[in-house]
DNA sequence: TTGACAAACGCAACTAAGTTGCATTAAGAT
DNA sequence: ATCTTAATGCAACTTAGTTGCGTTTGTCAA
């Protein structure tokens, strides 16, 4: 994760107290992150900025691999640290927490490419429920 | 199918042309369906409709546990019969595709259950990646 | 067949998320 | 210190979807 703030530096980017910040939240909280989130996390510590501030960063981020999206269905963008996660979120609270799950994604390219002739790049898992929480109150 | 639609009658809905076609279009083509797309289609059998129309239509399909949501992450709400599916989605030309897959959900759930105390009503799952025509031209 | 009532509809105005163009500010290299 | 260019803010815009309200149209009963 630090190499990638090299690998900014590298191709003429700089080292803004906005991006430093972005990063830095993102490793600390490791979970979807929405562009009202960060907005909020960045303002609380004292660096608000514009919302198109914003997504160029994670724009920015993206193109280097270092941040990807994710996506609930509530049609609003997420962003978390890149890699391969799936997710519990809550239908209740919003909550969302990481889940691991080993799976064999391996069949399922073959039989694509197979008998649809489809090359799978990537796929998205989610999975939607309660959480403990609002399990009791329903 | 069929029997949906008479749901529908039992509870006080009418039967319109609107209605009818759009049952039809969902049966014919069997993809999930943007709204843009399902007024296209419509407008093309001669009912033009408001996007109003539209939205008010398939949430009345949803209620009756006819139509589902789908979600490709370009936050764009589409809609298809309902029916646990998944999808392939060329990236290329975003033309869609039906996949069978048999997947093991019971382990995640008793997963998400023991170790996170998190009840899972639904996941999804969509492939990503590119359709024999698009991957030639790459 | 007709008339009444509720469902369906269209329209216009609105919200929320995200994007773009342009002028200004500020890293950081020399 | 200065200069270059990335980063930023702002305002205006786009797109998807929602809401309120007045009008139209199925349907059912007389």
């Amino acid at each position: 994760m630090a190499n990638c703030l090299d690998q900014l530096k590298r191709d003429g980017a700089k080292m803004t107290k906005t991006r430093r910040l972005l990063v830095e939240l993102f490793e600390r909280c490791r979970l979807p992150l929405s562009e009202t989130e960060i907005r909020q996390a960045l303002a609380a510590r004292g660096r608000p900025v514009n919302k198109t501030t914003v997504y160029r960063e994670l724009a920015a981020l993206i193109a280097r691999g270092l941040v990807q999206q994710v996506d609930f269905g509530d049609r609003k963008l997420r962003f978390e640290l890149a890699g391969h996660h799936h997710h519990l979120v809550c239908t209740g609270c919003r909550k969302v927490q990481d889940i691991h799950v080993r799976h064999d994604t391996g069949r399922i390219e073959r039989l694509a490419k197979a008998q649809k002739h489809f090359i799978i790049r990537r796929h998205s898992l989610e999975f939607f429920g309660l959480c403990q929480a609002c399990a009791k109150d329903a």
